[in-house]
DNA sequence: CACAGCTCATGACAAACGTCATGGGATGAG
DNA sequence: CTCATCCCATGACGTTTGTCATGAGCTGTG
């Protein structure tokens, strides 16, 4: 029987401890390390050099995705998976661009966990199929990159004196985006436009 | 010795598993329900009658603070406590004042979590020091009832028109509220301000 | 090369929004 | 009772928006 080296990164230490203890229980299955920011994942894994990484999509400093796209460069053998409350569907395109091969909500049991993390190990992949099914039918993003990019600049409220600026464009050509992209997402205003891209996760 | 019987509410399978697995190393704690949602948990509650129901913040259907106040008129003997991932300001106050004994956010571990419940279940209450000092910090509320409600209202970017029609208000008096709003929270517009209030936990 | 698509800009107009002054009715504290 | 505060409304003003037309430079594909 292989054991499998396991290393897990949430900020939450009351689920990381409860996780860690839970999946101790499979005799094939051994944590070898914590972490609770995304840069602590990182040096840990590094350190550590476990089989497969569970790694949290929202933690301090740097999040699940982009832990995984480091690890994939610095340590390619490491398998990585993200676990997430909250299952947007462009989260899940990034993560599997990014190399991740399990994309997981909180809300699967421990034992099914395990049974994931043993899938990865072997080489495949897991993707929740509830998952996969809102990702497929919210499809693509329409926007282009400035319009994301500038609806991003738009997400808390500013107006669009302060986005031009910060995108060094002129007023008139922000307004032009902004208008573009809430039309796209078949949106009211930009206010609106950035809530329903933030839903299909494409901010 | 006398054992406490708990109740587990958290839409999270994999935290709820867990942690019932944590809590049941502790020998005179005892998990004699789990629900995932508000409504299960206020049925498990009234047909397990726990000692302490120990309630996640967000959950479907209805939030742990509602869950809380319908549990202190149902089952008055039953201590009720929150654990949360995100800890406003605003959700402290609102669980405090709904009879909740405890406050904990999830980075707390497993056994602090444990000594909480026989905190609470001796009939003391426990606030994690730090949201503590940020909700004394963020201080209370500047609107006022109507303020916060049209604020609510505007919170998906929905036109005042729009606004106006759903608070049977018109729309020059849903314009003043969203200014006043907007200006006692230092914010440059309604949409920023909305952003703020949330943080803040006022919405 | 031609064509399509993205990027950036300008100008102009209508609609939506923020702000202020003003006032009447309700309510609660001193 | 009086005063402050909140609630609701109206009208008016200037500003910020959304929208549209238009055009130029750039890039990649067929």
């Amino acid at each position: 029987m292989t054991t499998v080296r396991v290393l897990l990164a949430d900020d939450e230490h009351l689920i990381r401890g409860a996780l860690a203890a839970l999946l101790a229980l499979e005799d094939d299955l051994v944590v070898v390390a914590e972490a609770a920011t995304g840069p602590e994942a990182l040096a840990m894994a590094l350190a550590h050099r476990p089989d497969v990484a569970v790694l949290d999509l929202e933690m301090p400093g740097a999040d699940g995705v982009s832990v995984a796209t480091s690890l994939r460069a610095e340590l390619p053998d490491c398998r990585t998976m993200i676990v997430t409350s909250h299952g947007l569907p462009g989260h899940l395109k990034r993560a599997l661009a990014a190399g991740v091969r399990a994309f997981v909500p909180k809300t699967v049991s421990a034992r099914q966990l395990a049974g994931i993390i043993r899938t990865v190990h072997a080489g495949n992949r897991y993707v929740d199929p509830e998952l996969a099914a809102d990702a497929i039918s919210a499809g693509d993003s329409p926007l282009t990159a400035r319009e994301a990019e500038v609806l991003e600049l738009a997400a808390d409220g500013a107006p669009v004196a302060e986005i031009a600026e910060r995108a060094s464009l002129s007023q008139g050509t922000v307004r032009n985006y902004l208008s573009a992209a809430a039309s796209k997402l078949g949106a009211e205003n930009r206010h609106a436009a950035v809530r329903l891209a933030r839903q299909r996760g494409w901010v």
